[in-house]
DNA sequence: CAGCATCCTATCGGATACTG
DNA sequence: CAGTATCCGATAGGATGCTG
């Protein structure tokens, strides 16, 4: 996810010009955009920038205050990445200071439903993800 | 995720005793339970195993078989994860040789809708994720 | 204010070799 | 068969310093 990983081509394959079909109806083969998607997803600030920006643009120092913990660096390659994948916009106004707004794209709004399901999940489930964990913790302790 | 991980404590803060509002209804000030989840889903092989899973248990070798790609090692290291979060049980045969039958249990069947609707998301948006990808690098391209 | 650039560490993940 | 152990390159991500 870095400079642009730019893995782009690979499995060039299957790419006959006309391929409508979409085989990748169901997720086993899973064609990498999912891979990619859940990549995304799973790193470790950009679903809490797409949080942020939930409820309306924000500049690059208030995104940095909300989210507590983000490094500059790091909140500057996430945006880039969100913004790269064309989640999130980036309106410049040049001026003195200059000042950035970011806020999500259509797309990136439509990605907080499925993520927020999950996130929904996580907190409904944590208890007992902590117990298995504990649990596991204990037994590989004892043994 | 390694080593166990063992985050655990981090964001005392918070922390009055009695705490039983579980503030966590709303995403933002992310509990890291969602955090933990989100990096597991995230990660390169967890949800390709449990989708693998899905429709029955499966052995050591079948599942490295079915998820090509997988190292022996990230199948190894991936199956003790999912274990450990009690997403995945392990149930061992003793006999030679030895037989491991890994299969979700209910706490990972139930992970497995919203992963999915994750990944219908995108399946349905991977071209316009394409299109923002070639054509953010394009512009930096030029500039 | 909104960033690049640089350095540095920890972890991820592949390849390979060995074992009960 | 189902691992464990070791080595290694590639990223992720934090800290710090500089700039228009």
């Amino acid at each position: 996810m870095d400079t642009a990983t730019t893995i782009v081509q690979e499995g060039t394959s299957l790419s006959d010009s006309h391929m409508d079909v979409t085989i990748q109806t169901h997720p086993a083969r899973c064609c990498q955009a999912v891979n990619q998607i859940l990549a995304r997803v799973g790193d470790k600030w950009s679903m809490q920038v797409v949080m942020s920006l939930s409820e309306g643009s924000l500049r690059f120092n208030e995104l940095r205050r909300e989210i507590d913990g983000i490094s500059q660096r790091m909140l500057t390659r996430t945006l880039r990445g969100l913004e790269r994948d064309g989640l999130v916009s980036r309106a410049v106004t040049p001026s003195v200071p200059p000042r950035v707004d970011y806020a999500l794209t259509e797309l990136g709004r439509s990605l907080r439903q499925p993520v927020l399901a999950l996130g929904d999940w996580a907190v409904a489930n944590r208890e007992a993800v902590d117990a298995a964990r504990q649990a596991f913790d204990r037994e590989a302790g004892e043994i």
